[in-house]
DNA sequence: ATAAATTTGATTGCACACAATTAAACTTTG
DNA sequence: CAAAGTTTAATTGTGTGCAATCAAATTTAT
């Protein structure tokens, strides 16, 4: 019996190097590190940013129709709202017509931030070293990648 | 003062379908969730299933250097392998020359993983509609942003 | 040798992420 | 109208992720 230094693994395929997963999860994990030290002066989490993209655009929205922007559920949006809320960045409250729906609604507080945050897609840019149009291709393929699955 | 629909956004840049970051970060979240299927039969999360590719491929490391290869720290490692451990898929004990690094060994059990898990990588590879070269280049370029950042 | 600096992993605390369940409110159907 | 089914958030529990801190071991510089 001989020695080997690791096993001969039967599948090529299962090594790390192969593998378009580990890449897109390293990478996910470190862009939202690379935000951060711009998010932190905010006092804002990177799930928290996203939150407010979407509610800059569109003011108030429901926890359902947040989640359907941000591809998350309730059970992470539920307690991220909570806090914003506690910093008055938005309000929640049930919509009248629909007692089952929370609406989340911008507040001055958190219309501030978008003047703060103006630099924050430039700072990140520059960063990737990626032309517009190169970031553009990428990011056209990863949304249709997301329309397989999502 | 007229009613718009939101306020007008100062910066185009600010929004949810310009940013690249967005994208990956939902891209990522949905392949762990693609993998979701395949690994439950195996009891296994996502992220231990990373830290079996690396051991099937290595054997033995340090919490160190499985750090090095994952990009996770300790805080993460620690008790993401004592779960490991406790299922007896690999053992951790102190390196005897050097007291203050642990090294986290393969046991037959996780071996056996192995080939439990070889039709994954093909399986969630035919999810994805895409051909091989395409995966290729799209993971080289997500390694070419890891190296810039990492 | 020995004090200082460095390296390394563990621990702690907080914030996601999500499956599963529950509860309330709306809608549909008979 | 009333029962059944559906939709929506909240809750609960588990598992990451990571910053900050700690403690122990090693290395370096006197």
């Amino acid at each position: 019996m001989e020695h080997l230094p690791n096993a001969t693994p039967d599948n090529p395929l299962l090594k790390l190097d192969k593998q378009l997963c580990f890449p897109l999860y390293a990478l996910s994990r470190l862009i939202t590190k690379a935000y951060q030290p711009l998010l932190e002066s905010l006092d804002l989490t990177y799930p928290q940013y996203l939150v407010l993209l979407v509610l800059w655009e569109h003011e108030a929205l429901t926890v359902k129709q947040l989640g359907e922007k941000l591809l998350l559920d309730s059970g992470t949006l539920t307690p991220l709202l909570k806090r914003m809320e506690q910093r008055q960045w938005l309000s929640r409250q049930r919509d009248p017509r629909d007692e089952r729906s929370v609406i989340a609604t911008l507040q001055p507080a958190g219309r501030a931030l978008q003047a703060q945050a103006h630099d924050i897609p430039l700072k990140l840019a520059e960063q990737l070293e990626l032309s517009p149009p190169e970031i553009d291709t990428l990011r056209t393929q990863l949304c249709q990648l997301i329309h397989l699955l999502a």
